[in-house]
Formats: C-alpha cells, sequence, structure tokens
DNA sequence: GCGAAATTGGCACGAAAATTGCAATAAATAG
DNA sequence: GCTATTTATTGCAATTTTCGTGCCAATTTCG
C-alpha cells in the first residue's frame, strides 16, 4: 500500500460576525424579529422606538443613518442622564467587558422564554386531574399517566411499566385510567385506535350500537373499506353499514390534536400584495414591528469629550451596534421586497388567474435574476408568509420543480392541481387507479411516471383507488 | 377458494436543489 | 498626505434534503 502526503490549497470566503447577523436577521420571520427588536430596545439604551407615526417615514429613518443632530428638549435631557447614570453604573460592574456581548445561546434562552407557553395537552389533564377529589397516591398515579400521554393523545407507556415505576398494584392504575378517560377531549388516555373510538362513542352515549359493533370487532375491515365482508358478518343492510361509517368518519381519531389545533397561533404574513391598475404591489408587512433611530441624546455625548474614557467606549460600542440594527432591518425590508418582486413577476399568471397557472421556479433562478446568491433566496424565503389575492401562502410556496409537457413545462404543483381533478370527476364505485391516472396525465401532455404520479397522489392526502372505493 | 392480473408502495439510486457553517478584505472615510 | 478605523459586500462550498424514477415484493381485485 502507498502513502502519499498531499497539499491541497482552498480558498474560503468567511464572513464578519456582523454580517452573519445581518444573515441571521434576514431569515426571521415577522413575529420573531418583533421579539428580536423587543430585546435590543431592553439592552440597548442608545435605541429608541419612534413613537410619532408621521415622523416614521423610511425617509426619517434613512435620514438617521446619516447623523443629523436633533436638540433635545432639556427636561428630557436631565432625565435620559439621569437614566444613562445608571446604565453606566450597572455597566461598569457588569462582569461583561465591552465586545464581549451575550453568548448565542443565552440570547436563544432569553428569546425563548419570552415566548408564552401555550397550554398543553398534559396541562389541560393535570388541570381536570387536579378537579377530582382523589388521594394522594391517585393523583400521583394519575400525574403519572398523563405524563406518558403524548400530543396525539394517547398512553405511550404500558399499565405495568406504571405499576412497577410507582410501586403500586394493577386495579389502581386501572381505576385512575378510567378517571383519565372520562377527561376531556374525549378518547384521551386511550391504548389503541380502537380503545379511543370506543371511548368517543360511550361519552357520545352510543353505547351498544351498530357503530360500537363495527368498531369492536371489524376495525380493520373498516380501514380497508371492505364493507361487504362487514355487511354479510353482521347480517345488516348497505345503508345501516353506510350510515354506521358516517358516524365513525366523524370521531377524532387523535384527540390531543385538538387541543393543539385550538392553541395553533395565526399566520402573520410578511408581505402583502395587492393588485392595482396595471400590475401588483408589494408592501412589507410591519404592522407592530418597532421602529428604531438612534437617541439625539445619546449621540451628542458621542460627540462629547469631555467624559469619562470607559463611557466613551460603552457609548460609542452601544451606538455602532444600533446604527446596525437600523440598517439591517432596512436591508431586510429592501432585499425581502426585490425577491418578492421578482416572484411577483415570474409568477404573474398565478397572481392573475390562479394556483394553478404557478410555473416552475427554483431559488437558483430568482437568485440569477435578481443577482444575489441562493443562499440569501434560501434565507430570505425561510418561513415567511405572503398575502395574495388567492390567500396567504409560504414564500416556498412558489418555488416548485418543472414537469415536461407538450407545450413546454409546468410546475409541479401544477400536475398535482390536475390529478386533484381528476380524481374529483372520477366515478366513486371505480376509482382511478394510479396507472390510469398517468395515462390521462400523458393524453393531456403531462409526461410523468407511475410511481410520480403516485407520490403527487400520497402527498396531496388521497388515499389509493381500492380506499376510495365507495358501494 | 384459487390463481392470474392489477395495483400499490418501499427501497435504492443519481441528479438537482436547498441548507448551513464559515469567522475576510478591499475600499471608503475619519482623524 | 498618511495612517487607523469603519464600512460594504448578502458568498462559497460542503453537506443535506428533495425529487423523479425503476425495480420488485406485497397486497388486493377479479374472474
Amino acid at each position: 500500500m502507498e502513502q502519499r502526503l498531499e497539499q491541497k490549497q482552498t480558498q474560503r470566503l468567511s464572513l464578519s460576525p456582523q454580517m452573519q447577523q445581518a444573515i441571521y436577521l434576514l431569515q426571521l420571520p415577522l413575529m420573531e424579529l418583533r421579539q428580536f427588536l423587543q430585546q435590543q430596545l431592553i439592552q440597548n439604551p442608545l435605541l429608541e422606538e419612534i413613537e410619532d407615526e408621521s415622523s416614521s417615514d423610511d425617509e426619517e429613518i434613512l435620514k438617521e443613518l446619516r447623523k443629523d443632530e436633533i436638540e433635545p428638549d432639556l427636561q428630557e435631557e436631565m432625565e435620559r442622564l439621569a437614566r444613562f447614570e445608571q446604565e453606566w453604573e450597572e455597566y461598569f460592574h457588569s462582569t461583561t467587558l465591552p465586545g464581549q456581548e451575550q453568548s448565542d445561546e443565552e440570547k436563544e434562552e432569553y428569546v425563548k422564554a419570552s415566548i408564552t407557553k401555550p397550554l398543553s395537552l398534559q396541562d389541560h389533564l393535570l388541570w381536570q386531574l387536579h378537579l377530582m377529589v382523589l388521594s394522594p397516591e391517585e393523583r400521583k398515579i394519575g400525574e403519572t399517566i398523563i405524563g406518558n400521554i403524548d400530543e396525539d393523545g394517547y398512553l405511550q407507556s404500558s399499565l405495568g411499566e406504571i405499576e412497577s415505576d410507582l410501586g403500586v398494584s394493577h386495579e389502581k392504575v386501572e381505576k385512575v385510567l378510567s378517571i383519565i378517560h372520562r377527561f376531556a377531549p374525549p378518547g384521551v388516555g386511550a391504548r389503541s385506535l380502537k380503545e379511543c373510538l370506543l371511548l368517543q362513542l360511550r361519552s357520545l352515549g352510543k353505547k351498544g350500537t351498530l357503530q360500537e359493533k363495527i368498531i369492536e370487532s371489524h376495525l380493520e375491515d373498516l380501514k380497508r373499506k371492505r364493507y361487504k365482508k362487514i355487511l354479510r358478518n353482521l347480517g345488516i343492510s348497505t345503508e345501516e353499514v353506510n350510515e354506521a361509517v358516517k358516524a365513525i368518519a366523524c370521531l377524532e381519531p387523535k384527540p390531543g390534536m385538538r387541543i393543539s389545533r385550538e392553541d395553533a397561533r395565526p399566520i402573520v404574513p410578511d408581505l402583502i400584495v395587492k393588485k392595482v391598475d396595471d400590475g401588483y404591489h408589494i408592501m412589507i408587512n410591519d404592522e407592530g414591528l418597532q421602529r428604531l433611530r438612534v437617541s439625539p441624546f445619546y449621540r451628542q455625548l458621542k460627540g462629547d469629550g469631555n467624559q469619562d474614557p470607559g463611557a466613551r467606549q460603552y457609548i460609542l460600542e452601544k451606538f455602532r451596534a444600533a446604527k446596525w440594527i437600523i440598517k439591517s432591518i432596512e436591508q431586510r425590508r429592501r432585499t425581502l421586497i426585490k425577491v418578492a418582486e421578482c416572484i411577483v413577476k415570474k409568477q404573474k399568471e398565478f397572481f392573475d388567474r390562479g394556483p394553478k397557472w404557478l410555473k416552475p421556479a427554483t431559488m437558483r433562478e430568482i437568485a440569477t435574476e435578481i443577482g444575489m446568491h441562493e443562499s440569501t433566496i434560501s434565507r430570505v424565503t425561510m418561513e415567511k408568509y405572503i398575502d395574495t389575492p388567492h390567500g396567504i401562502f409560504k414564500l416556498r410556496h412558489f418555488f416548485s420543480g418543472e414537469v415536461a409537457t407538450d407545450k413546454g413545462a409546468i410546475s409541479s404543483r401544477g400536475v398535482k392541481v390536475a390529478i386533484q381533478k381528476l380524481i374529483a370527476e372520477e366515478d366513486k364505485h371505480c376509482p382511478l387507479s394510479d396507472e390510469e391516472i398517468t395515462r390521462k396525465l400523458q393524453e393531456r401532455g403531462m409526461h410523468i411516471a407511475r410511481r410520480t404520479s403516485a407520490k403527487y397522489r400520497r402527498s396531496l392526502n388521497i388515499l389509493p383507488s381500492n380506499l376510495r372505493k365507495e358501494l
């Protein structure tokens, strides 16, 4: 075996910490940007929020970047001086040295802590448990059971594990579990889908019904739509099966999801597109976003040579940080608009005619068009939403692969829309197989493989043909 | 109930696209 | 005019993920 020593020369471009932070700001969605700015307002005394709407024009902010001195009111000045002295004291006595800012982890922790956590399923169940009259032992068992319930609402560990962990009898655990089974949302604490559905039926007062019988003994047949087998075995009519199946379909297979859905936060779009006479107007949604400026008073202090060198150093540092934040926000704004404008231009048909008309597009294409790097596009479009006349979409929605057709390329999303339409129009008693769907698409000039149309169908949450078949 | 045909989906593969970790330097400006 | 300091560049490349497809085994349907 031969051993060699090789020397390799590579060239790398690296980023300054400032640039990295600018990139970090670029990828923040609106809500998180608000939190970041809030945090900066607390940490940096030189930053202040512009409250007066009339002076909050973009021009005003840009002027702030150039430094126009503004005389503050005397009273205000005195108050600020008092505040500054106090802050300087704190700064001087703090262990953090200039330039040695909080670590990223600390910042992240701070942001995490400042987000109020929504009430989880567990909190919800514990609250109900504490309303019950129970012995301390039963309460302890209850808490352990609830701790083992996943977010779907199912009990993840076996009763045996809970018994041995707590050193209590099987009967006691069974008893507490049966209490939890009566909690809301119905079906919570079940160990299987069957138990979950039966619990829900019981809570609806439907004990001993046909629905219960079907779940009890034919759940697998029900899943696979073997209706004929069910009606043969139970000796019932097609109508009865149909009715029971409809009722069972109304039950919630994942009861825990109800709670997490209730807690789901509304989507706040970062961008808004409005139709105007000759095209589209794109706006940044900065509702609730703080407008910042460097405090004119501190700016004056910065220029004042008769101060303690430590104080001067502190002000200079905070001044730079404040200026950088204001500039980065402005840069983020410009880039976001630039990318959105390019997307709207490229997807004009989508905006004019609807979701079906989405064109294929990649980040690389957009990047080349606006003269930026694709990694920038990736960061800009990360977790951001755009409000369009056709609804709110993720910015990423406008990027999709292409599928060759007889009349040029169309987006894969366009093909999905076509599949959806084909299935909506099919004969429900004799649904289209993936092979047939593929053939029909090819007739329409869309050339994709059978495997691909099957994957598209699956991504649309559409069941295979045998499971779509109705009686 | 059997066997052939039809259907579906897991796996693997290669290509393309997207994501992520780096931690500079030339040009402009201030002193 | 020289030196020190600040500013302006949203980039490059390695890695990871996604996508489209063929193969093939498992499952379902149908006669």
